[in-house]
DNA sequence: TAGATTGTTAATCGATTAACAATC
DNA sequence: TAGATTGTTAATCGATTAACAATC
């Protein structure tokens, strides 16, 4: 892992950028961060700093080539080889990540998900969910996978262990609960409840 | 609104704290911002800061009064009025966040969920399903509601445009696009692979 | 050389932590 | 009075912005 390590703030940009120069009529050969900055509202410095951690290869007076930064940005999030993760819990949750189509552009894949109540494997959409029973064999023939938690809070504690035991290294958790896990498995807890009550607590501008 | 502007990150440790403090024995009269610290794992400082913020009836030598504690917590968040919340596109994450219980204890409460191909009223859960023709009517019967978009980024801007001509004034958007609206709606993006992206390129800690 | 643009170094800002003064 | 604990003021840290030097 070359990889420095990446703010999420930076790292939610990126996207951003890469959206924006993908929109770029295809003879525009080089992008200023002046022209980026204006377009995307982000602050000028803002995205010389950002572009510079990723690609570098801005040159004074011209700007950025812009394929070339296209390039770069799409090889810092790995696009050549997305990580795949997998969902236990295929109940609303589970399904809708299942189905998301966002997770794409960050270079990631969600490619199946698991679930108890499931007897057979099911795979008329797109990406298919299987009874749990199969996580431990599906784990065997990939490596590196990415484990995502959406059971109910009863059950998350065992899932993850579950997970553990099948050599997954990183978890993102919707369930309201705190997981235990050794410390070299990596954990991010998600709640969604968080960011509404924000929005909801947060003063109005409208003064 | 006597509320003072409160970050995302003391937000998002005030259901902490309150967990915590129902969690404790009933003849627990008093709990002293050092316990706490160590219980849950934040810094001793952050704990009274967090605590002050919300309370203020700490005294010294003897800690903070438990219950009074957990009661101006609740206030703080509303508990008493939970601010209501309607969903836009009734899909497996519409449904999801339909369905989720966690958002009561940040004092919030999702009511109803409304669908383009929801032909008639649906009401065989908890929540009711709604055809999106009634939300101007439901709109009316309710003031200070905060809309949740989660239609395909298609509809997204659709949808925004009738949230906002139905009189709400915070949106919380889940679709991938960038909403345009009158300056004095918030909007509130969410970008769920953002954090799983994040889960992925930060440096792994078990080297 | 002149000007546009990059990249770097210093300043600002908010959140957290450390040190310490106030108080019951 | 002494000690535990609160609350405040200063230090640290990371992210962003401002000022400026480097370069094509």
């Amino acid at each position: 892992m070359k990889q420095k390590k990446i703010s999420k703030l930076v790292l939610s940009r990126l996207p951003v950028y890469l959206n924006y120069l993908k929109s770029l009529p295809e003879e525009c050969e080089h992008v200023s961060a002046t022209s980026i900055s204006r377009a995307l509202g982000f602050g000028e410095v803002l995205v010389r700093k950002d572009l510079a951690q990723t690609s570098g290869e801005g040159k004074p007076k011209r700007g950025y080539p812009r394929k070339r930064l296209i390039a770069d940005i799409e090889e810092f999030l790995n696009f050549s080889e997305p990580a795949k993760a997998i969902i236990i819990g295929a109940g609303k949750l589970g399904q809708a990540l299942l189905d998301y189509s966002g997770f794409e552009e960050y270079g990631l894949s969600v490619v199946a998900a698991f679930d108890a109540r499931c007897a057979f494997p099911q795979t008329e959409s797109k990406k298919p969910i299987y009874p749990v029973e199969e996580l431990k064999n599906f784990c065997k023939k990939h490596t590196d996978l990415i484990g995502i938690i959406t059971v109910p809070a009863d059950n998350a504690q065992t899932a993850c262990d579950l997970l553990v035991s099948c050599g997954v290294r990183a978890i993102w958790n919707f369930a309201p609960v705190h997981l235990h896990a050794p410390s070299q498995i990596r954990i991010q807890n998600e709640n969604l409840a968080i960011s509404l009550a924000v929005l909801r607590l947060q003063p109005a501008c409208d003064a």
